[in-house]
DNA sequence: TTAGATGTTATCATATATGATAACCAATTA
DNA sequence: TAATTGGTTATCATATATGATAACATCTAA
């Protein structure tokens, strides 16, 4: 059983804190050692995404976790 | 690539706010509809839980999810 | 004793996240 | 024009999370 709204809400927020910081779905994506087309997934909330995939991202974005949960 | 060293820091967490909470793990897996000993491996951080996952033991313990990475 | 509650661990089938590739669109730049 | 950049979507193979069951160990209470 998934929670799109959940995974939606922090797609949103990974693209928010993303766009503040100014960089490109592809360049997290290449600091997240991952494709383009994963963060795209990513950041529209089609996948539950698992702690390690959050916490790369997390650490691409140079925030803390909790960040991503910030809505 | 798990970080497993994330995965026992959220495991701890949530053990941390269960017993804060007086309930068994029983308890709370009953909250979440799933068996005691998913509980105990997601306490013990033997998995890479999704966001689905981390929801329904957030609401299980009635706190946000945020609250889970608040180490 | 016995029974119940609590927690751990192993194992299994099934569902799905991940990572990659490719095709595509729109906007910008040479 | 053509090439580049940013983003989206579909599809695939592989790895693994999930949910369930069962066996087990402690501890406490009847």
């Amino acid at each position: 059983m998934r929670d799109e709204t959940l995974q939606k809400k922090v797609g949103k927020r990974i693209q928010e804190i993303r766009e503040y910081k100014n960089i490109s779905q592809q360049e997290l994506a290449a600091k997240c050692n991952f494709e383009k087309s994963n963060m795209s997934r990513l950041e529209s909330g089609r996948v539950n995404s698992t702690l390690s995939t959050l916490n790369k991202i997390a650490k691409g974005l140079e925030v803390n976790i909790g960040e991503l949960f910030r809505f």
